[in-house]
DNA sequence: ATTACTGCAAAGGATTTGCATGTGA
DNA sequence: TCACATGCAAATCCTTTGCAGTAAT
């Protein structure tokens, strides 16, 4: 499960941080939770690994961990969810009626990214965008 | 000033509400603010020209203004921000390390939104995103 | 020993809701 | 008239913070 532990725990290590038994359950945690998990979420998977893990710790590790770039933050309905970052980029398009969420590669992005990169200059670093708008089956309705 | 004001009175009318004298106040507010304010901000302005209107009415009307299109939201920074849907799409960059924000004209999207539609049969109603990244000035540092 | 990390409890900000009253069509 | 809107106050949701105790290096 795992497998990144050592690696994670090295990062935490160069940021002058620590590794500790809670740190390491809100990161099987977010691995378990898959790539959107709000906080709530994650800190219940949390709680069923380890009830005495408080809230609060929780969203100190999440803000922890963004700041060293090893989890990717993003709004999707307006709520913040998590996911390691370590893959590559990739984004959503979710229904503004049924909520029907779908997965997309950057590809489509790419050509984006670099025609607003000459544009304009500025180096575009979302990894996670949250596209809306209507499903198929809801384009009707 | 509310040179669209029969417009948006009838659009509510369409859709079963009233046009109120609070519901004008948000709009004109809403115009006056520019294209980026907060319900905060939003309220600030509201109270100017009519201190007695509450903050609830103005997150309500906000709320039902956004269901009937009237107005768009974003979230910048992770607020919430509202204007009036009226005009053309268009798009803001972020420099997440000094703020700085920049216009985008919808053109570089359309492709996207474009391809996007033919890949998934989605129809992409996003009017105005906020992408993040760094700003020239900020890339060296 | 030092410094970071944690749990607990409490605070905080933004937004929403219940309810009685007011008001536009 | 009468359903919709409003003001007020309280509630709720999500997230952050202060502090004293705990643990990692």
């Amino acid at each position: 499960m795992t497998h990144e532990g050592l690696d994670l725990a090295q990062r935490l290590h160069q940021a002058g941080l620590r590794m500790t038994p809670q740190r390491q359950i809100v990161l099987d945690s977010l691995c378990a939770a898959g790539p959107h998990a709000t906080a709530e979420e994650i800190f219940q998977r949390v709680r069923e690994a380890a009830p005495s893990v408080d809230r609060a710790t929780v969203y100190r590790t999440l803000s922890t961990l963004e700041e060293i770039a090893i989890v990717d933050v993003t709004r999707v309905h307006g709520k913040l969810v998590y996911e390691i970052s370590g893959e590559r980029p990739h984004h959503h398009l979710v229904c503004r009626r049924c909520g029907k969420m779908i997965e997309l590669t950057h590809e489509p992005f790419s050509h984006l990214y670099h025609s607003l990169q000459e544009m304009t200059g500025f180096q575009i670093l979302d990894r996670h965008l949250s596209l809306t708008g209507l499903c198929p089956a809801c384009q009707g309705a």
